[in-house]
DNA sequence: CGGGCTAGTGTTAACGTTCACACCATGACC
DNA sequence: GGTCATGGTGTGAACGTTAACACTAGCCCG
């Protein structure tokens, strides 16, 4: 079958203007009222089985699609909810969508998506009110950056919203994973492994997950009674991974580091490599989230799991909840963990 | 500002049933008809300004939101575009949906997406209905597979509907790269430096722009009289491209690896890391994409660079001249060109 | 001074569903 | 034999917007 070329449903205005049609249209068909076609359609149990099979034998010959505007308007139910997320390759964002969209599809939704360009706070509210506009039933917001999460407070009350990546200090219902603990994971391996202490490369300044995975870095040196080295911070991509990793391999003390993401982590292997500092033999490198590639990296990179798919089931499951008035338990914590490849070993001695 | 625990929007006074305000009731707040509401909301021209200021005053002291369901249901329109993509941690189409999303607003459109799990037949046909029963008023599917498109060619003509990444053969309106031409750059690139000849890594069967690169790197090796190895097949992932990279290790012979994506490409660079192979002193390899990481990977990959964003935004465009009834040139093939980096270089004579 | 134009506004009727009923057989029960 | 529930169906009336038209003033023009 060809299209494309076809003119499609253009309705030119042409003579025929034929319409869609409409519950009428299958009512008169199959002989019955409107609001039979109706009760078919949405399985309501009193209908004769033999009404029930005209009426939908008449739906099939029309081809007939029930006009959702109507349905919503009268019903007061979008059956949509809404994503906002931002406009960025990292792994994460892009692989929650995914999670978020089947977990509402097994519910009952659908989703409509609103990118904020920046995760600045007018971004955001644009977003969220082009959402609004939209009369999602509920939203999830991907938008793990303070500013923004400053925005999504001053959201007004009457529509449900989860945060995601927002950090534990959020003053919204939020899903994430864990980011202290998964730090703490981290430098505990490298610890044990032997090293005097960790280096780390974070994620830049301003993101709530990257202020806990330093947090977690710093607790866990705390604990161990190990020298706290300055932070060397980065912007999650893999360039800033490379210059943070320059930094590291300048120092001939550092033989460990955490950073802040797989793909700085990237970039500090590749740092390393160029200076001829092998991985792991004189500088142990682990990295946070695990993405598809880390166990095909130069060496592979052992690295803090977030199960991203999770989150956004996760997400979509407190959304729910809270839509449905529950006034309990909004914040959800997911207990990252530990993948041990090659990239971490002991120091040499 | 705490959020959740409250109710929301303060209302009408007898106690119960608060419903949002709707635009009788701005209407009487200001003191006119709704009609006239309506006009101002629409930005019509001939409204009073003291007139139209009085009822966007109005509009603001209840916080009125417009019902989307009733101007859907009357103007017959949803502003709305759907986005059918797949379940994938893969770059391109994750990156491809931003764009889409931001040309899409920029045309005023709203965007939902529906995932299709596995680009089986039904699968994305069930995907386009569920957009169907939203009344988007058109689809980009980003399905890149033949079971796929082949399921969008069946879909009815009513709607418009634009493949992304489905290859110059299929029978539906699409935009994507010039697959062959980007194979003939890296091939001819590595031909060029004196390789004999070019191994590849391919994309798996069953995928059109696998069969175009691959067509495109034969077509390369026939130019240049070059002999042609056979085909390592791979399934797009870093680990499939590690597999492929151990045969090439085992192949003494072996002196330069186009591959299909940059991800096994990665997975290539590993498997000859790990038994030695220096890149690109004894082994040249070239990847198609240009991920984010691409210049940071080890050593920096020569790849062949697609414009995600680029593509996404040209769908956009394609679908709305389409939906718009415009019938020529529905065939958009968007040029890559070749990003040099080190993984590539001359082979050791 | 009547006709026609224009700016500004209101009135009424769609749009296509679902909801709340009313209605009719039929059979059961006292 | 009358009441009562109960399966099965039809009849309005919403829902909240925009479209089409009608209606006033006020003005210009011949």
């Amino acid at each position: 079958m060809s299209r494309g070329a076809e003119g499609g449903g253009a309705q030119r205005p042409g003579d025929g203007e034929h319409r869609p049609p409409v519950m009428m249209d299958v009512a008169r068909l199959a002989g019955v009222s409107h609001q039979t076609v109706s009760r078919v359609l949405n399985g309501h149990a009193k209908v004769r089985q033999q009404t029930r099979q005209r009426v939908l034998d008449a739906m099939r010959e029309l081809d007939y699609q029930p006009n959702s505007a109507a349905r919503m308007l009268v019903t007061r139910r979008s059956n949509t909810l809404g994503i906002v997320t931002f406009d960025s390759t990292l792994f994460g964002p892009s692989s929650m969508v995914y999670g978020i969209e089947q977990a509402a599809r097994a519910a009952g939704y659908f989703v409509t998506i609103a990118s904020s360009r920046s995760l600045s706070r007018s971004s955001v509210l644009e977003a969220v009110n082009r959402l609004r506009e939209q009369a999602v039933e509920g939203i999830v917001a991907i938008v793990p950056k303070d500013s923004a999460v400053d925005a999504l407070a001053s959201v007004p009350a009457g529509i449900a919203l989860v945060g995601v990546g927002v950090g534990g200090a959020a003053d919204v219902p939020m899903v994430g994973v864990d980011n202290t603990a998964g730090a703490e994971l981290a430098v505990h391996h490298l610890l044990d492994l032997g090293h005097r202490t960790v280096h780390h490369v974070s994620g830049p300044a301003g993101w709530p997950e990257a202020r806990e995975r330093v947090a977690g870095w710093q607790k866990a040196l705390a604990e161990a009674g190990a020298a706290e080295p300055e932070v060397l911070v980065g912007d999650w991509s893999a360039r800033s991974g490379y210059q943070a990793g320059q930094a590291v391999a300048r120092d001939p003390e550092a033989t460990a580091v955490f950073c802040g993401n797989d793909q700085m982590a990237l970039g500090v292997l590749r740092a390393l490599s160029e200076v001829g500092r092998r991985v792991p033999d004189d500088v142990s490198v682990v990295g946070f989230d695990d993405i598809p590639e880390a166990p095909y990296l130069i060496p592979p990179l052992t690295t803090v799991r977030q199960d991203f798919g999770e989150v956004g089931r996760r997400s979509m499951e407190l959304l729910l909840r809270i839509a449905e008035g529950e006034q309990s338990h909004h914040r959800i914590h997911l207990t990252p963990r530990l993948v041990v490849r090659t990239s971490a070993a002991r120091p040499a001695s």
